[in-house]
DNA sequence: CGGTTTTCTTGACTCATTCAAGTTAATCGC
DNA sequence: GCGATTAACTTGAATGAGTCAAGAAAACCG
């Protein structure tokens, strides 16, 4: 068991969570693959470990997002996408054609926008930003008129 | 035809589309309930015109949407929702319960958050600030353990 | 090691949304 | 106003991400 593989074991052991091959080994191929969509991760996983379910992703994913292990981003119209929980508050920049992410740093350290002043009795945990555009791949392939898969 | 009825009639018209029953009906019954869902609309503007189809709604909202006369907001795990587009930059404020949606002004009229940075190759044409919580039913519910259907 | 509880597997199901083919109705030029 | 053209609408089937449910497997605790 190497340094990173102890390390995602402990943090799951730390929130409770049953240390299982399934979790290690979505844990681990996240941190080298942000912004996975489920099906990713299986494909990903299934390489690795040779056998996991779709529905065991899933369960995963969830308990480590609920667990704070893991963020979701559910970009609209795209299927969800999943990164390590690093703690650095960065953004977003999603791709309208093909959903893919890319990270973003905040420009001010301090966001005034992100406290909203009415809040309409909402009780608020999450204030969510992001940049809606083309990625390169996408603009050049809009202009040829071919499709692009992620 | 009133006045509200020809404004929209006009809109239309501006936009290079083609002004029908369907059209006029939706737009008007969004001014009246903004942040509506797809079901929402089909619904009321059934009982209105007595007649249109579900796909009818999703085209009409989709043609506005491309015109930019009608604003979708797409919650994560929720169905989509709708509201004419009124210019100014308000942001939502989105329940995870029941998906109810609220507007929230921006603090600050000019949002420093709002250029990334590094923009990755991104062609960037929106940003998008999302305020996750609870709305007060759903706080209450939950308490109680009921579940809510906005 | 045995019991308990969580997690994983399999497969069916949901539901918003999209697609496709054919019909209807706005708009344009006459 | 009236037919031709083209955009919208209707109906019904299909898609696909995600969820649910029941039973099997495997972590963890003592």
């Amino acid at each position: 068991m190497n340094n990173q593989t102890t390390a995602i074991t402990e943090e799951l052991r730390a929130r409770g969570l049953r240390v299982t091959a399934a979790r290690r080994a979505v844990l681990e191929w996240l941190v080298s693959h942000p912004h996975a969509t489920v099906e990713q991760v299986y494909l990903g996983v299934l390489r690795q470990l040779g056998t996991i379910s779709r529905q065991a992703v899933y369960d995963v994913l969830s308990a480590c997002v609920d667990a704070e292990l893991v963020r979701q981003i559910k970009p609209s119209g795209h299927p969800a996408r999943f990164e390590r929980r690093t703690g650095d508050n960065h953004h977003h920049l999603v791709c309208r054609g093909c959903g893919r992410i890319a990270d973003t740093d905040c420009h001010t350290s301090h966001a005034p926008c992100l406290s909203p002043s009415h809040d309409h009795g909402f009780e608020i945990d999450q204030a969510e930003v992001v940049f809606w555009g083309l990625c390169a791949a996408c603009q050049s392939n809009e202009r040829s008129g071919v499709d692009t898969v992620n």
